[in-house]
RNA sequence: GGGCGAUUAGCUCAGUCGGUUAGAGCGCGUCUCUGAUAAGGACGAGGUCCCUGGUUCGAGUCCAGGAUCGCCCA
């Protein structure tokens, strides 16, 4: 009667979890395992909500994965760790995707299509892929509450999103600006600064020289340079740094001005300088502007003026500046009162004022503008330039930097406090704290909260023609104020929304805020907070825990810290874990356009989800990216979920054909491998409390390979013979594995619970395992057998002695406390090593002889510039004395020290001639002498050896009894006959015949021959 | 140009407080064990610990400078 399932050795792992799966959905286990804890202490989980309008990717599992494993983690462990799913549904790159699909390609597209059609395309568009997620959601076994999920897009998150905004308008921290914004021509919007860190790619651009003749000496040009060529249609202005030492220099018939530092690099060796003089003599000299169609800068227009952001890192020192463009640029026409005039059209075309430039997009004037140049006789030289420039992050379009009017989040206004909030994060790792992240903050600037287009959240200010604006927080208030709310809070609806106040009508301003915003907001939004749910809030701010990939620094990361501070002054999260990017095995990026991608599907259907995981969480430190490819899961199961199955399997196998019987006492062994056990528990739970899989990972490794290829190899008889020490070891270490796994390979461990206990629904149901007794003495014991074992086998392994064949005597060099560890593992060491008895001699005479090594970790800190000394002093020193634990004396420069067994390093020199494998103090040697009886005794194991292959090629289960039939060489039956009850009870053999057998199979055993036949009984 | 991180065997990665013979797995070669194992074990080949200086009795480890790669910022 079988006690437990029957389990198949070559089980697929991506079917087992499919029917764990299925176990999970009828048996409710991921809300029961919520349930069960309530009332618990309270571990909060915030899931940064991903956006649905694309199809998950393999970088997507890795962060999934580890939002997963430690609220299992911390689940077992006796919290409540409720896990609300979101999705983020606003923003331009939902846009994009319809546009693309629409065959768009401006926002005078939108229009005429009509917002409201093309907003409910964006309504759809978004959860697109919503299934897909959720189902690899499910199958990767990350527990998240989808049915419960927020979504970003519902008129309740908007309202939460609105009172935010209120919140901070009313403290003065949001407010209007005209400030020099990166934009995106196509996308007709302006970015936030961290949008921008997201598009920077290395480009090759004109780098062009620009001559501004002076107008009282035109045969003297100051040398501009630029990257941007269009730039000088709506030329302004020259700046140079008034302290920077600049020149007149001679090159060919040129004659041009431009900083010293640069002369060379710009003008070659042959250049001459005429004259010398400071920025500052320069300022106020007039010069002739290289376009004529923009002319009214003001008094101050083409003229040079002192700007002290002027590098003389590259170009020449002297900077031309559009005004309008360029933050510096902006700044500078502001201090001295130049006019702004921004000749470029929303969609990044110029405009009428531009001549023959007009209805050209600016990029595309470039190289017009320099052709220009060259036949007026204005460029001086025109190449190449190559640079990192930001692009649209989204549809890859260069932005241009212009004055725009925008919202701003006063966010440098409470620098301090994002700072102090920062210091009250634990990051992992942990130099993204005072590094990336901590740099970012302190080079803070004001949050541009504006997007001129469609598909977000609008922004809540209604303003009236005199420029007084309201900012409205709520529904409610809108109602108040007399206006009629619609049904969907989104463009085009809320745009028509106004009211009256003050005999003025107030419109509301077109804009919508950066979708940033809205993710920010979520720790309150999702729960439709403070409208609703307000208690619920404030349980769960801030998150315990929150996990995404570094590219989140500036996103994720950012903008809910940011939103908190504003608003509560503090973080929203204490613990944050950063993941490193999917490379390919080449270190590539991975990436549609490379055409690199792993799909997650493939992963799973190949090795399943258990491998994935195992791979993402122990292969290395998560945050320092991963080189992946399908082959790197495959390697996960095969070295360490295949032996675990296996160990599993042969459990149940013998568990199941040897009921248990008798008073099996434990052993050193199994108190060894349940020491190891505890001391592998104790590891885990020290590890995950500190984030880290990586370590708590490969400690469970090493105990299930210490397992599988120490404790189980050893038992094996006792497994044969239905010990119940054994069987209840093996069982409590395996049942303690699957509990340590739970969190990290959730399906596996579940299924080894439900089949070994089943006591809960869940292995996911129990309380994480706690550490039991550890014999710290017992555990290094069996390290000195286990080192002895490798020893005696090296030793064979040099004579060329296999070791099927048995030796009268293997000789053992240890003393003290490796000898008793030696003396109390001696069975062991016998049947390891294959030997008759073990001798023991505590000197090494007969084997070699001792060398006195200094141990420089002791002695160095001691002596310091004398270790010389004391190293030869020691050399020369008696070994014996110092083994029976004496202290001797040396004289180091003149002075007497004592030395002590801890100062020095005992190591063993062998003999020559000797078969002597040796670490450190202890050594192994073999007697290799043979006699016809031990060479017989060989020959008996390889008959075994031998009819164990024929019953497994037979097809034969382990427990069959055959009747066992043998022909062939002489000595090899006779061998056989010597030794029958011990080949007969190996191989389960109820009789064995030696007249012949026809139609078995043939084996030959050091060129002799041997014919088997075996027969099921 | 600046910041952050990385660089150890053919590949993927460890390497604690600085301690003198730098490790593991995969792959390769030879051998071997096996009543669970496509597994395991032993041995071997394979190393300029990115480079150059410095500190130190002693540097893969600490410091400075540089190189290369990645990410980020300008």
């Amino acid at each position: 009667m079988a006690r437990y399932q029957p389990v198949d050795g070559a089980q697929s792992f991506p079917e087992l979890e499919e029917r764990v799966l299925e176990r999970w959905r009828e048996r409710d286990v991921f809300h029961e395992s919520i349930r069960r804890r309530e009332g618990g202490p309270p571990f909060v989980f915030y899931e940064g909500p991903p956006t649905a309008n694309g199809r998950p990717g393999s970088h997507h599992v890795l962060s999934r994965v580890f939002k997963d494993v430690f609220p299992r983690y911390r689940t077992m462990r006796g919290h409540v760790v409720h896990r609300k799913g979101g999705w983020d549904c606003h923003g331009l790159p939902v846009e994009l995707e319809i546009e693309k699909e629409l065959g768009f390609s401006s926002k005078e597209d939108i229009e005429r299509y009509g917002v409201a059609e093309f907003n409910e395309r964006c309504r759809e568009s978004v959860l697109r892929y919503i299934d897909e997620w959720n189902e690899l959601t499910e199958r990767i076994g990350f527990w998240l509450d989808t049915d419960a999920a927020y979504y970003t897009l519902s008129n309740e998150y908007i309202e939460s999103v609105w009172w935010s905004l209120k919140q901070i308008f009313d403290k003065g921290l949001l407010t209007e600006g005209h400030k020099v914004v990166p934009y995106c021509p196509r996308c007709g919007t302006a970015l936030s600064s961290h949008e921008v860190a997201l598009g920077y790619r290395d480009v090759v651009d004109p780098s062009v020289y620009v001559k501004f003749p002076l107008m009282d000496d035109p045969s003297v040009s100051l040398l501009a340079w630029t990257t941007m060529p269009w730039t000088l249609v709506p030329h302004a202005a020259i700046a140079v740094h008034p302290d920077v030492t600049y020149v007149r220099a001679r090159v060919g018939d040129e004659r041009l001005i431009l900083a010293e530092a640069l002369l060379e690099r710009v003008l070659g060796e042959e250049a001459e300088i005429e004259e010398r003089m400071p920025g500052s003599a320069l300022l106020g000299l007039r010069y002739e502007p290289p376009f004529p169609y923009i002319r009214d800068y003001g008094t101050r227009g083409h003229t040079v003026l002192p700007g002290d952001f002027v590098s003389i890192e590259d170009g020449t020192g002297v900077v031309h500046t559009g005004a309008a463009f360029g933050e510096d640029d902006f700044r500078l026409a502001q201090d001295n009162g130049l006019t702004i005039h921004n000749p470029v059209r929303p969609d990044g075309t110029f405009d009428e004022r531009t001549g023959p430039f007009a209805g050209l997009h600016v990029r595309e004037a470039d190289p017009k503008i320099i052709d220009a140049l060259r036949e007026s006789g204005r460029l001086f030289r025109a190449g190449e330039y190559e640079h990192a420039y930001p692009h649209c992050w989204r549809c890859d379009t260069p932005l241009i930097y212009y004055a725009k009017r925008n919202w701003y989040a006063r966010t440098t206004e409470v620098k301090d406090e994002l700072l102090a909030a920062n210091e009250s994060i634990t990051w992992y790792p942990e130099h993204i704290k005072h590094g990336r992240f901590g740099k970012w903050l302190e080079n803070n600037v004001d949050w541009a909260l504006s997007r001129e287009r469609y598909w977000g959240t609008p922004l809540p200010i209604w303003r009236a023609d005199d420029g007084e604006a309201v900012c409205i927080g709520s529904r409610q208030e809108l109602r108040q104020l007399g206006a009629e709310v619609p049904d969907d809070l989104h463009r085009p609806y809320i745009d028509e929304v106004t009211f009256e106040r003050d005999g003025k009508t107030f419109r509301r301003v077109p804009d919508l805020i950066d979708v940033w915003w809205d993710s920010g907001c979520m720790p309150f939004a999702q729960w439709h907070a403070p409208f609703e749910n307000q208690d619920v809030f404030r349980e769960r701010f801030p998150a315990d825990y929150i996990c995404e990939a570094l590219d989140q620094t500036r996103g994720w990361f950012y903008s809910l810290l940011a939103v908190s501070t504003l608003l509560f002054g503090r973080t929203s999260y204490e613990t944050c874990l950063c993941l490193g990017l999917i490379l390919d095995p080449e270190g590539q990026k991975m990436s549609k356009s490379r055409g690199n991608v792993v799909v997650p599907w493939d992963v799973i259907r190949a090795h399943g989800a258990d491998a994935f995981r195992w791979y993402y969480f122990t292969s290395k430190q998560p945050w320092d990216g991963y080189r992946f490819s399908l082959e790197t899961v495959g390697e996960s199961v095969r070295q360490f979920l295949k032996p675990l199955w296996n160990t599993y399997a042969f459990f149940v196998l013998y568990a199941n054909v040897n009921e248990p019987s008798g008073a099996g006492r434990p052993t050193d062994l199994d108190r060894w491998i349940l020491s190891r056990l505890s001391a592998t528990v104790e590891r885990v739970i020290e590890r995950m409390d500190d984030y880290d899989t990586t370590f708590a990972g490969r400690a469970i490794a090493e105990l299930v390979d210490d397992l599988s290829n120490w404790y189980v190899r050893r038992s094996r008889r006792r497994f044969w013979d239905g010990d119940p020490a054994a069987f209840e070891t093996l069982r409590a270490c395996l049942l303690t594995i699957a509990k340590l796994l739970a969190p990290l390979t959730p399906f596996v461990a579940d299924e080894i619970y439900e089949n070994l206990d089943g006591a809960e629904a869940s292995v996911h149901l129990c309380d994480f395992p706690k550490p039991g007794d550890i014999d710290e003495e017992l555990e290094w014991q069996m390290r000195v057998a286990r080192d002895a074992v490798e020893l005696g086998r090296a030793a064979r392994a040099q004579a060329s002695v296999k070791v099927r064949q048995p030796l009268r005597e293997a000789v053992v060099v240890a003393a003290d406390r490796e000898r008793t560890a030696i003396e109390r593992f001696e069975r062991l060491l016998l049947e390891e090593l294959n030997v008759k008895s073990l001798r023991h001699v505590s000197e090494a005479d007969e084997l070699g002889r001792f060398e006195l090594k200094p141990n420089y970790r002791a002695l160095g800190p001691r002596f310091g510039k004398q270790m010389p000394q004391v190293a030869a002093a020691i050399s020369s020193l008696d070994p014996g004395r110092l083994r029976a634990g004496g202290r001797m004396g040396i004289n180091v420069d003149g002075q007497e020290h004592e030395i002590g067994p801890e100062d020095v390093q005992i190591a063993l020199q062998p003999l020559e001639g000797y078969q002597v494998e040796r670490s450190g103090t202890h050594a192994v040697a073999l007697n290799l002498e043979l006699d016809d009886e031990l060479r017989r005794e060989a020959l008996a194991r390889e008959v075994v050896h031998a009819v164990q292959a024929a019953r497994k090629s037979a097809g034969l289960r382990v427990e069959d009894r055959i009747e066992l039939t043998l022909a062939g060489d002489g000595e090899l039956l006779d061998a056989t006959r010597a030794h029958e009850d011990y080949v007969a009870g190996e191989t389960l053999a109820t009789a064995v015949n030696y007249d012949g057998a026809d139609g078995g199979s043939a084996a030959e055993i050091d060129g002799r021959r041997l014919l088997i036949s075996v027969a099921r009984r």
